[in-house]
RNA sequence: GGUCCUGUGGAGCAGUUGGAGUGCUCGCCGCCCUGUCAAGGCGGAGGUCGCGGGUUCAAGUCCCGUCAGGACCGCCA
């Protein structure tokens, strides 16, 4: 090594030692007759003295984020220069020696924990931004939260296995990245949506515990927490039941936050089902750190002249209200703003009662349309007191108005401050749905058609479609879904039944995946898993708002990489080669997703 | 595909009612400086106000379009 010595490791005890360090400039202090020089290696920071001679006049020239090496003695600092903010504030490093190894020209970005620079600017030059510390810090935990998982995986006998990322289109739930096959014009492989079907595959083989920190790739539009390469730590065992893969995801989550934020969740995880998630929150990923439940009034309402309500309640639907919390005391144009805000959610809009801080009196435009007898016994109804804003939802479905209140309570809590942000809240939620309504009339897997029913419903979900509930799972921390699994269909009638529920024929799921169907056939185990969102995971660990901040090389949100500036056309040489445009041989094998491919004509 | 926010020397910001590229902090270049630690002092360089069009006597400022970054909706089994 060229270094002896990482600079963040050196104390009082160390003072007498010659030390050679290695690292960057990370600020110099030029007095003319004394310089000082913080030098930042990747284990701190440790001050170096230049006093005189030869080294003192080489370190006049040194500028921010050259890279030295220095060679000097350890000492105690003067009394009174002690810096107490540094590790190393009781002693520096006097230089008898300097090296710069390399130069750095003017900085394009301010390698500086103060002053914070604007995304572009960061990924641009994300070698300079990794050199600060909160960026440099968020990678090094998500290293450590790897390395967790392995442990704890690796505890209870679980092997590591990787799976192709060039691979088959499958008739999952997103777009496909598609990579053109130049053995085979014509034909594409798809990067894998997750390894869904390959770790269902390794448990026919009796690999039983599977575990992988997978790469997957969703042609998406992107999100605050959603890249289009995003990473799950995998897993998939056999002969297990839904509490057993529960009690694994508890053990892992646990070990993550009792090492790396410090935090011991209480197990067991309080479980709360999809339909009492969606009643009482409006979500399926609820945000426990504050209350702001959501309140039915299907019932309370019934009979009510306003329309709005009356309409939904009539088709069968269902009427809710949130209440926030000191509400009545906004502005006007705040009221009106929730209008907006529900507007851009799709809505028609946001209905309304304030209660007057002084007489609890109901006021607003809604009041006006609602009997005297149901804004009397509104505040108990709902649970709110004189000084409160109740805001009213309304649909024929009562998953539409559920999900607005839900996304209501989101806003007020975060507007009332309600929310404690040193809190953490972890629930599973369990009884996910089977089958929901496409855009066809026909039903779509809520999680994927390889889904078992729970065992209420696995002999009769055809009875009741919209009612089956499955072995699936969701956990939850603080509003942000990191990782859900379920228990697999393991039996051919199951998983035939499950296909005719869905509307996918025989033949069509021997194309889609006959190969796992076909394994089927040979004993496949019962088996389940689940997969957490590492990315966001590891977004909460680091405590930032965007899980940019926990990859390496982050792409912005139009998909573009401002450092490698990829994506990039690629020439008409490549092209050919790639067999792009290559027409399908008539013998071409299935089409991967829409079942019979399309002839591509070659462009001149 | 839609809604919203942002874009001003290398970085981060301010820029009022439309009135001179106006200001601040940092960085950069030069000089000075022996105990600083986001060192300090003096001097200096550096600008297509994202881009294009329009309104106007006059546009960083108002309008339209467009590009880029961000947040959200749609989308994401």
């Amino acid at each position: 090594m060229i270094r002896t010595h990482d600079a963040g490791s050196l104390r009082a005890s160390d003072a007498g030692t010659t030390v050679t360090l290695a690292g960057w400039v990370a600020r110099r202090r030029d007095h003319g007759g004394v310089i000082f020089v913080d030098l930042r290696d990747g284990s701190g920071i440790v001050q170096v003295v230049f006093r005189e001679g030869d080294p003192a006049e080489q370190a006049h020239a040194l500028r921010n984020e050259f890279c030295i090496k220095v060679t000097g003695e350890i000492g105690r600092r003067p009394a009174g220069n002690e810096n107490p903010e540094l590790p190393t504030g009781e002693i520096e490093v006097t230089a008898a020696e300097l090296t710069i190894l390399s130069e750095a020209a003017a900085l394009p970005l301010p390698v500086d924990d103060h002053v914070d620079a604007g995304d572009d600017v960061r990924l641009r030059y994300r070698y300079l931004d990794l050199r600060r510390s909160g960026p440099s810090r968020a990678l090094k935990l998500r290293s450590r939260a790897n390395q967790i998982a392995r442990r704890v995986l690796d505890e209870r006998d679980f092997y590591e296995i990787e799976t192709p990322t060039l691979t088959r289109s499958t008739p999952e739930g997103a777009r496909d990245f598609l990579v053109p096959v130049r053995l085979q014009p014509g034909t594409w492989y798809a990067l894998p949506q997750s390894p869904q079907l390959f770790k269902q595959l390794l448990m026919v083989a009796g690999m039983e515990r599977y575990y992988q920190i997978a790469r997957c790739y969703r042609d998406e539009d992107f999100r605050a927490d959603r890249q289009p390469e995003f990473t799950q730590l995998d897993i998939e065992m056999s002969f297990v039941t839904q509490d057993d893969v529960i009690e694994l995801g508890e053990a892992i989550v646990g070990a993550l936050w009792r090492d790396l934020a410090g935090y011991e969740i209480s197990t067991p995880i309080p479980r709360i089902t999809w339909h009492e998630a969606m009643s009482r929150y409006g979500s399926d990923k609820p945000d426990l750190r504050y209350g702001v439940e959501l309140t039915d009034l299907t019932e309370y309402l019934r009979g009510t002249e306003f329309r709005v309500f009356a309409g939904a309640i009539d088709a069968g639907g269902y009427v809710g209200a949130v209440v926030m919390p000191g509400g009545a005391g906004q502005s006007r144009k705040e009221l009106d703003d929730w209008q907006d805000w529900a507007k851009a959610r799709g809505a028609r809009g946001l209905a309304y009662v304030v209660l007057d801080a002084e007489t609890g009196q109901a006021r607003g435009p809604v009041a006006k349309n609602l009997s005297e007898a149901h804004l009397a016994g509104l505040a108990d109804a709902v649970g709110a007191k004189p000084g409160d804003a109740v805001f009213f939802a309304a649909a024929a479905r009562a998953r539409d108005a559920q999900e607005l209140l839900g996304a209501a309570r989101i806003e007020i809590a975060s507007r009332a401050g309600l929310v404690d942000q040193s809190a953490w809240a972890f629930c599973w939620v369990v009884d996910a749905p089977m089958f929901e309504h496409d855009d066809e009339g026909g039903w779509t897997a809520v999680h994927h058609p390889f889904t078992s029913p729970n065992g209420e419903w696995l002999d009769r979900f055809e009875e009741a479609p919209d009612r089956a509930l499955a072995y699936a799972y969701d956990i939850v921390c603080n509003g942000n879904e990191i990782g859900g699994g379920s228990i697999r269909i393991h039996r051919a009638d199951v998983q035939r039944r499950v296909f005719n529920t869905l509307g996918i024929s025989e033949r069509d799921a021997s194309d889609k995946f006959g190969f796992l169907l076909e394994a089927f056939k040979y004993g496949p185990p019962p088996h389940g898993g689940i997969a957490l969102g590492w990315d966001r995971l590891c977004m909460l660990l680091a405590g930032a708002d965007s899980i940019r901040e926990v990859i390496a090389f982050p792409k912005t949100r139009g998909g573009f990489d401002p450092l490698t500036g990829a994506p990039t056309p690629i020439t008409a040489q490549q092209r050919t080669e790639a067999g792009i445009d290559a027409k399908p041989k008539a013998t071409a094998p299935q089409a991967g997703t829409a079942g019979v491919a399309v002839p591509v004509e070659p462009t001149p």
